[in-house]
DNA sequence: ACGCTAGGTGTACGGTGTACGCCTGTCAAC
DNA sequence: GTTGACAGGCGTACACCGTACACCTAGCGT
């Protein structure tokens, strides 16, 4: 009988192994999620992961599948714009629950079946409203990262190193206003909106739903007005004449 | 005196810094600038490299800014919205030339003046064209990254590890078929387009352009509409009662 | 009772970014 | 001239990363 049975943990698997690393990543950010790092977390010494997990890219993918798991489907009574768009959405619930998502899906550069599963969905979405394969396919394209519920964080700042002091802070808000006009502008315009925004800081899930729309409402137009690539252009080009 | 003076190359300064990773980058891939990698290729120790830039961070942002500093401004004869494209298009331009900078602008947190130019300039550009600032704001964000003349690259194949067998190869495809039929069907719809194209590729070109009117096309269309941010939508929503 | 094997261990290698201190060539001011 | 500051390149060192390889061991089917 092995001495006083040290508590031995129950043996991994890749699930258990994938589930903590979510977890730790919710907790310390995705930074935390090193080999050495998460094998600490799970008592164990780093190599073991690799009995479970290829390499440290298929473990981030199978993160990934982890928060895309969570996408309920839409109401089988929507129409098919509205089914597409609330699959979307329902995406982006799912990748907002862990902040660190978004990141962990632009680096993998993974295809799994949940990937591909989610991917297929949406298409067959589309095409569910009598979209050609080939319109389908463009939309496709144009949603882009916007099929997993978010766009690119352009406009996020990356918090300033050292606070600067208030004459500095004059010095350069003017110096912007100079510069970029048209960013200040529309920086402001986000703020008075409906309610005292905090600096800087906008709507994002508007900003989502607002783009998202633009995109299918565009599409719709394009299929209603029964568009094949011939064309090669969604609609003429603003010159009248050609 | 120094015997023989060892080949004494002129001094280090930022833009040779920069300028040094860029070319490096270009031949030999992102991957391939570290600081040590870097400071080999320019016959320098590694440390060397941070008199010149703070971090690797701010490394790639200065690249980054070589890269669209070749942005060439439109032709001002322009309309607003074909200004706004020729410029975006322009940015495109630009960052095809470095198969790395798509990685490098999204990878880098920075926000230099060059990125926050270009930006002002995308949306001078829209404000131009009389879109009121909170319109200019949310189109800023539905273009996302194609302001810099890329979508997210969802559809790349990152080559299979082991070139699988036939046998393998005809399973996978009839399991694919069946799991994901319209992947399969759009993938096969941007394969019979003009010409014979190679498996799996389609015409990046033609879908950077055909998001990028969409949008283009739609915001347009809510301007002459006077859209207001009042509506909270682009449209009224596909089904028609309230 | 035996041996196979799945799974956890330990060590080691080559890579990374970068903090800190030294050393030296250049140049301005005395 | 001589001096002293200082910009810029050098060397060492640290902590961390992913992971290849060999080993050991518990548990199980035979």
């Amino acid at each position: 009988m092995p001495p006083a049975a040290p508590p031995r943990r129950e043996r991994l698997d890749r699930d258990r192994v994938l589930r903590a690393a979510v977890a730790l990543a919710d907790e310390a950010g995705l930074a935390a999620v090193s080999m050495r790092g998460l094998a600490q977390h799970l008592g164990v010494v780093p190599m073991a992961l690799y009995k479970h997990v290829a390499d440290k890219d298929e473990l981030i993918g199978g993160m990934v599948d982890v928060v895309l798991g969570g996408i309920e489907p839409p109401d089988p009574a929507l129409g098919w714009k509205d089914a597409v768009r609330e699959r979307v959405l329902a995406a982006r619930r799912a990748v907002l629950r862990h902040p660190w998502a978004r990141r962990a899906i632009e680096a993998s550069t993974r295809r799994t079946p949940v990937v591909l599963g989610h991917m297929d969905a949406v298409a067959g979405g589309l095409r569910a409203g009598g979209l050609s394969p080939d319109l389908t396919h463009h939309v496709m394209h144009a949603l882009g990262n916007r099929i997993w519920g978010f766009s690119p964080e352009l406009f996020e700042e990356p918090a300033p190193a050292h606070p600067p002091t208030p004459e500095e802070q004059e010095a350069m808000a003017r110096e912007f206003a100079q510069r970029f006009p048209h960013v200040l502008e529309i920086a402001v315009a986000a703020t008075e909106g409906d309610l005292g925004r905090v600096g800087g800081g906008c709507d994002e899930q508007f900003e989502f739903e607002f783009a998202l729309d633009l995109l299918l409402d565009g599409a719709e137009r394009l299929h209603r007005a029964g568009w094949t690539s011939a064309a090669r252009r969604p609609v003429a080009r603003s010159s009248q004449r050609p």
